[in-house]
DNA sequence: AGCACGCCGACT
DNA sequence: GTCGGCGTGCTC
């Protein structure tokens, strides 16, 4: 059965094989090399493939080979370091390659579009900002990026808000781009907004373009197209830009290297900060993971001797590390969520023609809705969840599926009409803020105010040219923006993150606590973070504050050493989801049986239901893979992967293995 | 994942 | 009588 030329080809499927084809006729098969895009036929569709290799012999029997329909390029799609970053990452988190690879390609590209595109590179300003007087810790921070040119050297950048972090990432892409380097700056979806653009392009007499996800699909190609034409020098953009191709990529800067949204959460689930360090280790570049709350993978492997630490204090003279003060909400009088000496404080740095900024985590009016009469609470019909309550939509929302509902004026349980929205959102603080400061610009920003397109922006104008006003938001607040004249905030609920099921919790409040305190007091204003919590004593809370964020992590470590959780152990979780509990608990114990050969080196948890139990009609359960090495891991997934393949397939049971999950509960 | 095939309820 | 619901089977 051996005939010359037989095409394996990586198909966008989740099935993890590769599928063989004839060559399309009338092709010179010389045209026919791994990595060029091929359309063939794939059962009733048409796909875009990339071709793998060139086999002679096909374990498929030569009738049911199909010949491809088309060859679309005429040199591989992909740079080398990409397919070969692509080959790691399907191995590692155990995606289909034809998955892993179409999702390295603009959309046009997936869907056959010719990777061609005439686009004029317009070069704005240059050198236009005062280049400041570096100190010394900044200048041993370029000077390390700079001398590790063309060489794979990882550097964390530890740095606070005000501690010139950007300016090191400017001048170390200046020295790169005098090189004729490109460069790759990754920033978390939420930070990357266009001043963070005009300020690199104000810097640079370069190309710099972005790549973010409210782009158009065109605009989104020709931004790929350019970087890989080495027009483009400067891309910007969000996870997904990890897979931008370079002529001459010399250095990759992953800023806010912390920021969860890193990680993809649905069908191929890679963390573009770790796929950015292999990037780097394959081509042989330095990277820059930059946070001012690094996460305890990246502190580890500073301490493993993995990653080149690069520290940034504070500026003498410039911002000053805020005040702290704790408010025990268990004594003092609250109203409607605002404690008396939050309300005072807001109070007095308004009066002196200050800005405030209050973080509460939570969109919607109020989480719960309630008889008083009998308890019964407005529940998702088809979620394990609590409909919030919206006063802006005068509707229940389920913040899980898209159910929505008039609001009941009758409990549908014992028929009371005392039914009362319960506990604190966004919403609901605003109501109260608008009575007790009827005078001042209260704006709100949470998911519901900016869901119009360009509604952020006209929020963050009123913010800048509002003198004084109160800004009040969950952690679309927090990350990316500058807000010079806020002196105080207030966290009105920082308890979720002390006593949650999810290890990583205290990271995260950490993380978030950190970066909304560096939203005070910038410049000449000295700022106060308020905190209202009901274990002000709790000991992750006090480190934080008295101690800063280093010795927090530092004692986070040491936690999760003790207990041999990530990143001392290694986790992978099998998500699945059916119409009955059963099912989807049955096919994670069917996991677990085939999992006990490895009882030496691999511990199972679970099943167990996932932090939301039923979703969209759907029961969600997970089971927990964990390991103390990452490749003993790997290798186990693979075999085990193999073995559930082999099992007759049940349609009912829809189930995702994640590695490295960002929330395990 | 899609998408077709296949066998049972409410409609012009 | 059909239109279409989604259960299950397959993709070179």
């Amino acid at each position: 059965m051996s005939s010359p030329g037989i095409l394996r080809i990586a198909l966008p499927t989740p099935l993890r094989r590769l599928f063989d084809y004839l060559p399309p006729q009338a092709v010179d098969p010389k045209a026919l090399f791994p990595g060029v895009r091929v359309k063939v036929p794939f059962q009733s569709r048409t796909l875009v493939g990339i071709l793998t290799e060139v086999v002679s012999t096909s374990s498929i029997s030569h009738e049911k080979l199909k010949p491809a329909l088309e060859l679309l390029d005429q040199e591989a799609i992909l740079p080398p370091d990409i397919y070969q970053l692509c080959l790691w990452a399907a191995d590692y988190y155990h995606c289909s390659l034809g998955e892993v690879l179409s999702s390295a390609l603009p959309v046009l590209l997936r869907k056959g579009k010719p990777a061609e595109a005439k686009t004029k590179w317009p070069v704005s300003g240059g050198s236009t900002e005062p280049q400041l007087k570096l100190n010394d810790a900044q200048h041993y921070a370029v000077n390390s990026v700079c001398e590790a040119a063309n060489q794979f050297l990882p550097f964390l950048l530890d740095g606070v808000t005000g501690s010139g972090k950007t300016e090191v990432y400017l001048r170390s892409i200046a020295s790169m781009l005098q090189a004729g380097k490109q460069v790759l700056v990754l920033v978390p979806e939420i930070s990357l907004t266009p001043q963070t653009i005009e300020r690199f392009r104000a810097r640079f007499s370069v190309p710099v373009a972005a790549l973010h996800s409210g782009m158009t699909e065109l605009a989104r190609l020709k931004v790929w197209l350019g970087a890989r034409a080495n027009e483009v020098k400067i891309v910007i953009g969000t996870r997904s830009a990890i897979f931008t191709p370079f002529a001459e990529l010399g250095l990759i800067i992953v800023d806010e290297e912390h920021d969860q949204s890193f990680k993809q959460q649905d069908r191929f689930r890679y963390h573009a900060r770790d796929l950015a360090v292999m990037r780097a280790s394959i081509l042989r570049i330095p990277i820059v993971l930059g946070s001012a709350t690094p996460s305890l993978e990246s502190l580890l492997n500073v301490k493993r001797n993995r990653y080149t630490l690069l520290t940034l204090p504070l500026r003498a003279g410039d911002a000053k590390m805020p005040e702290y003060a704790l408010i025990d909400l268990r004594s003092a009088h609250i109203e409607e969520g605002m404690s008396d000496p939050l309300l005072q404080a807001v109070r007095h740095h308004l009066a002196e023609n200050n800005q405030v900024m209050l973080f509460l985590n939570r969109r919607g009016f109020a989480p719960v809705y309630y008889c008083t009469e009998c308890t019964w609470m407005a529940g998702c019909k088809r979620c394990d969840t609590r409909m919030v309550y919206h006063r802006t939509t005068k509707r229940l929302q389920c913040h899980h599926c898209d159910a929505q509902s008039a609001i009941p004026i009758q409990c549908t349980q014992c028929g009371s009409t005392a039914l009362q929205p319960v506990g604190l959102g966004t919403q609901r603080l605003e109501q109260l803020l608008t009575k007790q400061f009827p005078d001042t610009p209260i704006i709100r920003v949470d998911r519901d105010s900016t869901r119009r397109k360009g509604s952020m922006q006209s929020l963050l104008d009123q913010i800048h040219t509002e003198p004084k006003a109160i800004l009040l938001g969950t952690q679309m607040l927090a990350k990316g923006h500058h807000f010079p004249n806020v002196t105080l905030v207030g966290m009105v609920e920082a308890d979720s993150g002390l006593f949650s099921a999810d290890f990583r919790a205290a990271e995260q409040m950490g993380q978030l606590l950190m970066q909304v305190s560096g939203r005070a007091g910038r410049a000449e204003k000295p700022g106060t973070v308020m905190i209202q919590t009901r274990h002000p004593d709790h000991q992750s809370i006090q480190t934080l504050i008295h101690q800063g964020y280093q010795p927090f992590a530092q004692m986070l470590l040491t936690e999760r050493e003790q207990a041999i959780l990530p990143p001392f152990s290694y986790f992978a979780v099998f998500k699945a989801e059916a119409y009955t509990e059963e099912s989807a608990s049955g096919f994670l114990s069917m996991i677990k049986t085939l999992c006990a050969v490895a009882k030496e080196t691999i511990t199972v948890l679970g099943p167990v239901s996932a932090v939301i139990a039923k979703r969209k009609g759907l029961y969600c359960q997970q089971l927990l893979i964990k390991s103390n090495q990452r490749g003993v891991l790997q290798q186990f997934l693979k075999k085990l992967l193999m073995e559930i393949e082999k099992q007759p397939a049940k349609q009912s049971v829809k189930w995702v293995l994640d590695v490295d999950p960002v929330e395990v509960g």
